[in-house]
DNA sequence: CTAGGGTTAG
């Protein structure tokens, strides 16, 4: 509270020695001050005492103060005294509400307007659209819709954009469509709605079509056509429309820049993320939270976790996304400790974690086999910060118990859980039951991922897995038989190492690429330096029904050690390899790169479905956790 | 005083 309300406040009779304040101080100090209906009124009582002219109060700050409450119509008096444009002066503050974090204030206040016979124009409305568009309230816009046609706005082309985005926003598709057919003119923004609303549904191949055939394209289209892109796991499409867009002579803004870093980051495409990141410092955008918090990411899923640190350290503001996106790097790094300590760091730095934060924390724990921090940040979450578990975080715990082997405690865990559980938790349960080799609760997992998910052949692989493991090949058969009459294919494994911009792709098994000769050649040399080093192929993870020695000759074609003899062959000596897959590592590709790694003195990054496993000196970072 | 892209997990 300023000193000039509390004055006033504590001296109901003011001292006739008191200085009077005069115009210039109420100007300075309390026009944008007064927060309070009750505080505005005090102000005003001093400006009649002083006969100074209302103009002299910020109406806007006036209008917002007061929209809301009982003094509306007092707001609206000196207003109105004050001579300005009354409608202008709404329109600020709906503005500023519809901006807000409680964009309904906006629709209330126009609510107001209306009911005090307020005059409505084309910005009043555009606001107030904003307000619903966020809020995604049709039904509220149904009503603006209305008013655009009593008002006689029906041709103004932002008010039609406006509408038609709500509608899209709101999934009342076909309302959007026919507004869109009956538009008369359409402009750049209009088609960049369409796409937008294309892409939210998925459909990236007509969000295509019509991008390639509107009239017009500028930034935004290109960039929301690239985002469209990677938020349908198409990264590949999304650089090669961004190479496009820069023959254009189009100049990316910020938004192209996280755009094109989420496809590198997807891709593991360090280079080119690295260009960008150079273009970005470049061009000024070094200031923005958003383009650092992708960056980061980009520099984590590319395994450059010192990069991260970096980008990290030199941000002049850190969000929770930052501190979260740092955390889960860490954790999925095997840096678990870390991890923590940069936890307890954001709470210093007051820091509120959030629902993603605690995923991050919980990773730590479970890479790590901290069970008992694991138990406590699990309890912390909903005790201290009040958040509700979701599925995730009972996901992750049980990931922690049953990788610590407390299969049974895991198995009890399920059964309390509050959420009825999903693929993913029964998922992970089967997976703990490989590592311990528990075939009886496997068996359960398994029961009921034939319910819940049973198109997905991982499940079915980890089981075979687990039988072969104990040499119970009939029933290592007999699933595999099973996934046959259900029509369950498994996935290919597939890497992919990034040289020079391009994405270079290995299937397992593959023979046709061009260095095929070089690469057996080099893997033929390594292996004999690998077999004095101990290491027997592990052909048990080869679930092909096939004679042994197709199975090692299959087990030596897995995709992730193709991309490693690629890197190593086509990469400066010395020169760390990052390699990407889409499952996870076996655990014959594991115990090979590990002595890779030494015999050529290099580090070999490979990120898989779950995790990094950076290897070097002959260790992995995963230190054997999976 | 108007309309259309953006960050962490899964």
């Amino acid at each position: 509270m300023s000193k000039y309300t509390l004055s006033i406040a504590s001296s109901p009779f003011p001292q006739t020695h008191q200085t009077k304040p005069t115009p210039q101080i109420i100007q300075n100090d309390l026009q944008h001050t007064f927060k309070s209906p009750f505080e505005l009124k005090q102000i005003h009582a001093q400006i009649i005492k002083t006969n100074t002219h209302p103009s002299i109060l910020h109406l806007p700050h006036v209008a917002s103060v007061c929209a809301l409450t009982p003094c509306f119509p007092y707001a609206r008096k000196i207003i109105l005294l004050s001579g300005n444009n009354e409608t202008a002066i709404w329109n600020t503050c709906l503005k500023q509400f519809a901006e807000s974090s409680s964009p309904d204030d906006a629709i209330c206040l126009f609510n107001r307007l209306c009911e005090y016979g307020v005059c409505l124009d084309d910005f009043t409305i555009s606001f107030v659209l904003k307000a619903c568009t966020k809020l995604s309230d049709c039904l509220s816009g149904r009503v603006i819709h209305g008013f655009i046609e009593k008002l006689g706005f029906q041709s103004n082309l932002y008010l039609q954009n406006s509408l038609v985005h709500l509608y899209v926003v709101s999934g009342e598709v076909d309302n959007a469509h026919q507004l869109f057919d009956k538009m008369r003119d359409r402009d750049v923004v209009t088609w960049n709605i369409m796409i937008k609303h294309l892409v939210k549904r998925g459909n990236v191949d007509d969000a295509y079509r019509l991008f390639v055939t509107m009239p017009e394209r500028n930034v935004r289209s290109w960039t929301s056509m690239i985002m469209g892109f990677v938020k349908n796991g198409k990264p590949k499409e999304a650089i090669e429309l961004f190479s496009k867009m820069e023959g254009e002579k189009l100049c990316p803004n910020e938004v192209t820049v996280v755009a094109v870093l989420a496809a590198c980051a997807d891709l593991c495409a360090l280079d080119l993320g690295k260009k960008i990141h150079d273009f970005s410092n470049r061009s000024g955008f070094k200031t923005n939270v958003r383009v650092c918090n992708t960056l980061l990411d980009m520099y984590i899923k590319c395994g450059c976790l010192e990069a991260a640190c970096i980008v990290f350290d030199e941000m002049e503001q850190r969000t929770v996304v930052s501190w979260s996106a740092m955390i889960q790097g860490l954790a999925i790094n095997g840096r678990g400790e870390e991890a923590l300590r940069l936890f307890s760091k954001m709470i210093q730095s007051q820091i509120k974690p959030n629902e993603v934060t605690f995923v991050g924390i919980l990773h730590a724990c479970s890479h790590m086999g901290m069970v008992h921090e694991g138990r406590e940040y699990f309890a912390s979450m909903s005790r201290d910060y009040g958040i509700v578990p979701e599925i995730e975080h009972y996901g992750c715990m049980v990931d922690l118990l049953s990788r610590a082997g407390l299969l049974k405690e895991a198995r009890e865990f399920i059964k309390n859980m509050h959420i009825k559980p999903n693929g993913v938790i029964w998922g992970t349960l089967l997976g703990g039951c490989r590592v311990h080799k528990n075939i009886e609760l496997a068996e359960e997992a398994i029961k009921h991922l034939l319910e819940l998910d049973p198109r997905n052949d991982g499940y079915y692989v980890v089981l075979s897995n687990i039988y072969a493991e104990a040499k119970r090949w009939e029933d290592a058969a007999r699933v595999r038989k099973l996934m046959k009459q259900k029509g369950v294919k498994k996935t290919p494994g597939s890497s992919s190492i990034s040289l020079d911009g391009v994405v270079h792709e290995f299937v397992a098994g593959d023979e046709t690429h061009p260095q095929t000769e070089a690469i057996q050649e080099r893997w033929d040399t390594l292996l004999e330096e690998m077999r004095l080093r101990g290491y027997v192929p592990n052909t048990s993870v080869v679930l092909l029904d096939i004679e042994e020695s197709e199975k090692v000759r299959f087990l030596f074609r897995h995709s992730e050690k193709l991309a490693v003899m690629f890197g190593l062959i086509n990469t400066a000596n010395g020169a760390p390899i990052r390699v990407m897959k889409n499952l996870r590592v076996c655990e014959d590709c594991h115990a090979a790169l590990k002595l890779i790694s030494e015999i050529v003195d290099r580090e070999i990054v490979v990120r898989d479905r779950n995790r990094f496993h950076c290897f070097k000196n002959g260790v992995c970072s995963c230190k054997e956790f999976w």
